[in-house]
DNA sequence: ATAATATGATAGTAAAGCTATTATTTTTGC
DNA sequence: GCAAAAATAATAGCTTTACTATCATATTAT
């Protein structure tokens, strides 16, 4: 757990905190609380203050270690995707035939977390749904430089690039590695969030899963033409 | 023009709007400068106070005709949506081969706004960017009920359902039409976002088009078995 | 035991996101 | 052309958000 812990942190930009979350209980009651606050009441309603008194610890505390929430979704996100990087590049270790190791990686990218496979102090299962929720939110763009933002997501883009490349191998002549990656990747959370708030928009539901969908979707792309 | 301005307002939710829009000078005003100042900024720097300033109209008239930012963006993305809509339905009208108004019909889904094609005061191709930058923002949740939610996106719901219907033509067999048809319609903002964002996460540039892309993938998706 | 560091308490500020009231235009119906 | 109605403007004010600053009090490290 420890090293696992190690090699999450790791990937996060450090410039997404102030002080490292990870370094105090204060820190890590912040993320704890966070998760589960924006999943209760959405994004913009959340607020320092009110995490402040949820936890009972100060407004100005919180700020200590991150700069304002945008910041703080930006580092729950990259510890996120540093999670299911981790979780791939486990579950895929060792696979040789590339058709394979592309299905076992697509399995785990578009699975929801369903156990509790609580990593310490971060519920998975609540930080996957947030993801699911807000993620798109925390894409915004106007207000920071091109390579503050490119900081920012070198997780995410790591995490797509790793998946281009099974694609690659699988299918050297594709034209769109790239773009079915992240294809993937941000439709695995859409389809999630249709199936919960506009059913009538996508097929999956109970039976079907993203999942089925994405590997039927990306295998009748990469077959050799 | 008269005619198209009628058929795009009907399909816009008048839960939106406290006072139609359309229906006067200083509305056409708001929706107008909106867009542009929405692009300018993004949407959270946006504030009805700085649109009044920069219309010379008072704060307190704007919210005669919106009751906030966010049922703003949403009238707009409603208005953007149905645009669309009505360019696809005319495109594709005629065309009897399935696979041909498929195609039709992902191209024009997919193509970024290019020309000003300038429904009197509303300027579709800053509002095609600000829906690629700001849609996904309009997609808030945990606010409001179901039902409203539905209402305020029927018009994206049908386009979307309007496009799985299609590719049922081509592929009667096809398990996953509407998760392919909403897979398409936000995979192709997401590929212009990171065109332009994130160029390392797409293979769209200045020679490949995110139709180019999609029709690929949908056309290798569909091949009947 | 003392100095450094982390946290807490309190206060304060500017802006956002409204609502209310009253005054002034503009429109329209006769 | 005039009165009534409707739309817009001006002004004020309220609550909340998103901070920053200062000072006090714990906690920890040396």
């Amino acid at each position: 757990m420890e090293l696992l812990m190690q090699s999450l942190k790791m990937g996060i930009n450090s410039e997404l905190y102030i002080k490292d979350p990870e370094s105090s209980d204060l820190g890590k009651k912040i993320v704890e609380h966070s998760i589960s606050m924006i999943d209760e009441m959405g994004f913009e309603r959340f607020t320092f203050k009110k995490l402040g008194l949820r936890i009972k610890s100060n407004e100005s505390s919180i700020y200590r270690y991150f700069e304002n929430k945008h910041k703080l979704l930006l580092y729950l996100a990259s510890w996120y995707w540093g999670w299911l990087e981790y979780r791939m590049v486990f579950a895929t270790n060792g696979i040789s035939d590339p058709r394979e190791k592309l299905k076992k990686a697509i399995e785990v990218l578009t699975q929801n977390v369903q156990e509790d496979s609580s990593v310490s102090h971060i519920n998975e299962v609540v930080l996957n749904r947030i993801i699911v929720d807000e993620y798109s939110k925390s894409l915004l763009v106007k207000e920071v430089g091109k390579e503050k933002k490119d900081g920012y997501f070198i997780v995410y883009k790591r995490l797509v690039g790793r998946l281009g490349k099974m694609m690659e191998e699988v299918d050297k002549d594709y034209r769109y590695p790239n773009s079915l990656a992240s294809t993937v990747m941000e439709g695995a959370l859409y389809q999630y969030f249709l199936r919960e708030h506009f059913p009538s928009l996508t097929d999956c539901d109970k039976n079907i899963t993203p999942t089925e969908y994405f590997t039927d979707l990306v295998f009748s792309t990469l077959k050799k033409a």
